[in-house]
DNA sequence: CCACCAAATCTACACCGTGTCGATTTTCAA
DNA sequence: TTGAAAATCGACACGGTGTAGATTTGGTGG
């Protein structure tokens, strides 16, 4: 029933205001949760675990969060945030090509450094709305500046199943697919091998001045 | 395969041989699973549920099943066995741009057919590892012929992250994450979209020769 | 026909994780 | 300093999974 996320406002458990001492235990959560994420998974970590990590009990986890979905929701919001702005930079390269290459590079480099809470948000959308949300909001923004690019490129913008709206989205997703399961497989040139692989199918698909030299 | 769970052998709570009773038993509890996979998801079916659509008890579905995850991870089983069948029969058509419409369009029919069970490989994949193998091995089988495809199209087949192999494990992955976007999002006509913009991606991805008129 | 053995099923229970409740302590500003 | 809100805790209820042990069913060889 707990709306944590939401609906705050006249919530009467959140606090509104935001002092220091209780935005910290929040932040230690969100921290643990990542840390625990990592290492024991989604399923492996507990409402208890989290807590203990945070240093406080269970029933105190419950008043910062109303559940534990919460919890990871929480923290794959906190953790797009910080994607966005990598997102709305992007797109800038000077020829379509050139723009890719930034954009998948991009991308990768999301992977390298939040591997673990994007894999997380792959693995829960599903299950959890608002990680579904909010991750599906990244994948749309990466979409939309690739749209120009790709538009810019000569794909043709009207409606249809062929545009570059559709074209841009179907190769965001086969972007978000092939570096998570690089990141599952977990190999250390995964990555690298598999933005090579996704840039070259971006140019090829962009079109003639999509391509790569 | 069509052994539900490999590791029997010295279980001694399943049965050896293969008499009509059980059988359809068995058959029951999965139809069961598959039909409430459909209707209330997998975290809104539960054991009571299954055993009681199937005309049994909790403990005598464990009878027959080691655990949740195994019945669903059966259930993938036995569809992942049809989807084989399918697949191996994709691949034959005279140009590489038909192959390529064919094989988008065989799968397309697959997520039509099949699509409840397959959404649920997917999302459940990360959790059991049994359906992990399963519907990864479905996605290596495409992959492979499609493989084929591409180098018959000119795609070079030499190791390296823009070789044929790379390029139509992304496609597939790609094609994998558009149709199964387009089942959860429910639209009627998503998935005939979904495949007009797939077979143009995988066209133009294949270069030249895979090109479509 | 019956006695037996395995297949198949049931009732009851133990365990674990989540989420909630009411009471208690801490903090801090009036 | 005192009172209210913030923060924390111990204990409990609930639901779902998996297990144990006893019991019934069903077919087969004597």
């Amino acid at each position: 029933m707990s709306d944590t996320t939401q609906d705050a406002g006249t919530d009467g458990r959140r606090r509104r205001t935001a002092p220091t001492k209780g935005d910290l235990r929040e932040r230690a959560i969100l921290d643990a949760a990542e840390q625990q994420l990592a290492s024991a998974g989604y399923e492996g970590m507990t409402v208890a675990t989290i807590a203990q990590a945070a240093g406080i009990t269970r029933a105190a986890l419950y008043f910062y969060f109303g559940s534990k979905h919460d919890v990871v929701a929480a923290l794959v919001e906190r953790t797009v945030t910080a994607l966005r702005a990598e997102i709305d930079a992007a797109g800038d390269g000077a020829t379509p090509g050139q723009a890719v290459r930034d954009g998948v590079e991009r991308t990768a480099r999301m992977w390298r450094e939040h591997g673990t809470v994007m894999r997380a948000a792959v693995e829960l959308s599903p299950a959890v709305p608002a990680i579904d949300r909010a991750w599906r909001s990244a994948v749309v923004a990466l979409a939309d500046t690739m749209r120009g690019v790709a538009e810019r490129a000569g794909v043709p913008a009207g409606p249809g199943p062929r545009d570059a709206a559709a074209v841009t989205a179907a190769l965001v997703w086969m972007t978000e697919r092939v570096f998570y399961q690089a990141v599952v497989a977990g190999a250390g040139p995964a990555l690298d091998d598999a933005a090579a692989t996704l840039t070259h199918v971006w140019s090829s698909a962009l079109g003639p001045d999509g391509r790569e030299p």
